[in-house]
DNA sequence: TATTGTTATACTCTATAACTATA
DNA sequence: TATAGTTATAGAGTATAACAATA
């Protein structure tokens, strides 16, 4: 709660029929109600956030070490708060940071085997937590269905470039 | 990054089928990009958060007023935490709480005209994007397909009790 | 005794801007 | 000049537990 400016430039939209907006909210809504159970199990299974097993998931699943960039443009977040991410992962020794050899700018970031296990000491349960919520009531036609419709949905919004980095100069927005 | 115990009892849990994971993941990856670019619009055009927009939506579409409870749990919140967003958004005239005359225990919550005012001016936008970020992409039996499938899921979700209040006394959880 | 709501507290998370170093 | 990453900072949000009042 800060401002309130007038709506930029909102003067006439076409409304969302029914349909949609009741699909926009109850999307929303089942979301955030799997994503704080997740949570929740993450948290007591394993001390850790979903935000971290994304991170280790991401490294588990991926042959080398990628760069901070990659991982935060992956995970969808700002590059500081990556950082932050990052220290603590690696403080917890499920992680390690070095350099790229071929990018001296660059930090490389792999998963330790203590990450390893710590990520597949907390899939099962995390498993059984999307099961119960998310594919109990879906048949295996629906799960292809929604798996389709939000990888095209994913990939159009992936389309637009990544905001990883805060860009430089803003321009003058009045 | 707590304590990290052993995962409890889950020793052997049948993995989820390719299209299962698949789905899982691109399920939390699409909602989350949406999630971002919707908390930043509301943000910019309304200085509101996404559940601060979420509460003053209820209301809005509610015809009396609700009671905190009715709201955490609709919004899926703690109650301590509703209270801190509620006072938040009566300091800015957009709600207004008060006694239930049927329950004196219980606080009534309603929507002022600021509140709707502010609800109907940040709408379109909030319209603008998640048509461009989630309908574009999608025909309308798309949009039905998902919206039946997310309403099945959020119904089964919402069958299990809501935790708005913390349990009293935990089982001994050996 | 159970429930409603608030408060105090402590902590996690996140983004912004400034900064360093390399391309 | 642009990019990769870190740091400092400052604020928002969240949950837990303890509490008071009512059912």
């Amino acid at each position: 709660m800060t401002d309130a400016r007038p709506a930029a430039g909102s003067g006439d939209v076409e409304p969302l029929d029914p349909a949609q907006l009741g699909t926009y909210f109850v999307l929303l809504e089942a979301v955030s109600l799997l994503q704080h159970q997740v949570e929740r199990q993450l948290r007591t299974e394993g001390g850790i956030s979903y935000v971290q097993f994304e991170v280790l998931a991401r490294l588990a699943h991926t042959p080398g070490p990628l760069t901070m960039t990659q991982l935060a443009d992956g995970v969808v977040y700002s590059r500081s708060g990556l950082t932050y991410q990052a220290g603590l992962l690696e403080k917890a020794g499920l992680i390690t940071r070095g350099p790229d050899p071929d990018d001296d700018r660059a930090t490389l970031v792999a998963i330790t085997q203590d990450g390893r296990d710590l990520f597949h000491r907390v899939l099962p349960g995390h498993v059984q937590v999307s099961r119960r919520l998310l594919f109990d009531p879906l048949t295996a036609d629906d799960v292809r269905q929604l798996g389709d419709i939000m990888a095209r949905v994913r990939d159009h919004m992936r389309a637009r470039p990544p905001r990883s980095a805060t860009p430089r100069k803003r321009r003058d927005a009045t």
